[in-house]
RNA sequence: GGAGAGGUGGCCGAGUGGUUGAAGGCAGCUGCCUGCUAAGCAGUUGUACCCUUUACUGGGUACCCAGGGUUCGAAUCCCUGCCUCUCCGCCA
């Protein structure tokens, strides 16, 4: 959510920052409905000030054993008017903040502008590994090996989920128990288990509603969402409060699988892992100060980064452009992972600050030294997606006969085991 | 799922229709005072929005879980929802 303020007085600069995402909004409805609400609030509160003189009034005049009844009947007339304009209030509001809710955030001036062609690549970690043979896409290896199962996943589910299974699973749990462990013990994060559903106001306080409800798998029953990202239960967690200014910064760490829909991308991406309606994320959250947010992003993509160098895993780290940002980032870094097998780059984290986006529609502030109440900045990255990274494993440890290395850092996670067989066993 | 109780300011806790944004206590802050600690005295302490202003200057409105309703007027009465607690049942 924008600043109310900075719309009234500043649309130009919203304009150009709407322009620049290639968002079409319409901003002079809302600047109309904005003065809409100021005048009839200024109204209402007028009559209800006279309501409220003519209420002592009464009281008064009742102690004292006065008839009041005239005054009665007349505060009757403004009560009606009060009523039909605190109606009016309430549908300006309503329209106006519905409005409000679609209006993306601004980029942050270091951002390149232009479409997704404008990404610029800022850093590039490891040599892609060049075996003396033709790299299998981890599905291949999976299936062959038994340690990944989409059919038996599909009797059960449908399409776009998978059973991982004995070496399978074991791999997955220790990349998660890994990421965590690192992230906790270097990165200084407090780790959280958050519930896996959520409300509508949890939905709307991180930016997934209303822009994404197509995206979103909803218990229709409850009125309950299933996460897409731990981002949603976790930066929530804050909503409603005002923290104290020595709690902040705030580092969060939480592990969750996380759920989308995928609408719209029937037929893309659809073997393996790196495209599921349930996957498995380790996740980054910061609270911070407005004025350290950029520095702390700079820290949320190293801590980021450190898992694939841990991992050795080749990488490249991109600044996203105003174009292909997501809805309620200001910046944003993407780490993509080298697939040996898919002979690509693959998307493995996002890390984005928000400023105070998100935290003005979840109502997230902090008192400062001077007792100022202010939004705090907010921002989150993966750390990292392991249906992005599990295949980077599989494919790019890969040898020959179809066994996987594994990386020497996961060693420990694996009680000591070191190389998954062609025939998904453990040597 | 069944039966009951309850949700008031940073915390505790009064308050069942009329100067109650809200008694009292605790905590915090500011003065005064005591050679330190403790005690004492006086004052003060929320958020959002609207108007006004050079200014968080001044004025106003709203907020006692949330949303409706009754009323000239609601923290107080009625309805709905949410949440918490107790007992019973069921259960990983």
């Amino acid at each position: 959510m924008l600043d109310r303020k900075l719309i009234r007085e500043q649309p130009e600069i919203i304009r150009q920052a709407l322009a620049d995402r290639g968002c079409e909004c319409d901003l002079d409805e809302i600047l109309e409905l904005e003065k809409q609400r100021c005048e009839v609030t200024s109204q209402v509160e007028r009559l209800k000030s006279r309501r409220n003189q003519a209420g002592e009034q009464i009281a008064a005049g009742k102690k004292s054993g006065q008839d009041v009844q005239a005054e009665i009947v007349a505060m009757r007339g403004i009560s009606g008017e009060i009523k039909v304009l605190d109606g009016r209030l309430k549908e300006v509001e309503n329209r106006l903040d519905s409005e409000l809710l679609k209006i993306p955030n601004i980029p942050h001036g270091s951002v390149p502008r232009g479409d997704e062609r404008a990404n610029q690549e800022i850093r590039c970690w490891g040599e892609l590994p060049r075996g003396e043979f033709e790299y299998k896409p981890h599905w291949e290896l999976g299936e062959r090996s038994g340690i990944l199962d989409p059919v038996r996943a599909a009797k059960i589910a449908g399409a776009r989920f998978m059973v991982y299974r004995g070496a399978g699973a074991r791999l997955e749990r220790a990349l998660i128990q890994f990421m965590l462990d690192l992230n906790i013990q270097e990165g200084g994060y407090t780790e959280i288990f958050p519930p896996l559903l959520v409300n509508r106001d949890a939905m709307i306080g991180t930016g997934q509603l209303p822009k994404m409800e197509n995206d979103i798998f909803r218990i229709q029953a409850e009125e309950l969402y299933l996460i897409p990202t731990a981002e949603v239960p976790v930066t929530n967690l804050h909503c409603q409060e005002i923290l104290k200014a020595g709690q902040l910064p705030i580092k969060y760490v939480a592990y969750t699988p996380c759920f989308r829909r995928e609408a719209g991308t029937y037929g893309k991406d659809t073997k393996g892992l790196v495209r599921q309606h349930q996957f498995n994320k380790v996740e980054l959250v910061k609270i911070v100060r407005p004025e350290t947010a950029y520095a702390e992003l700079e820290d949320l993509v190293q801590d980021a980064e450190k898992i694939l160098q841990k991992l050795e895993l080749p990488y490249r780290t991109l600044v996203l452009s105003t174009g292909d940002m997501s809805f309620a980032s200001a910046k944003s870094y993407d780490i993509e992972v080298w697939h040996a097998g898919a002979k690509r780059y693959w998307e493995v984290s996002s890390c984005s600050v928000f400023g105070d986006f998100q935290a003005r529609r979840a109502n997230i502030r902090f008192r400062d030294e001077a007792g100022k109440v202010q939004y705090c900045h907010t921002l989150n990255g993966s750390g990292l997606a392991t249906s992005r990274l599990l295949p980077a494993i599989m494919e790019n440890y890969q040898e020959t006969d179809g066994s996987i290395n594994m990386p020497p850092a996961l060693v420990a996670y694996l009680g000591g085991r070191k190389k998954i067989t062609p025939d998904g066993e453990w040597e």
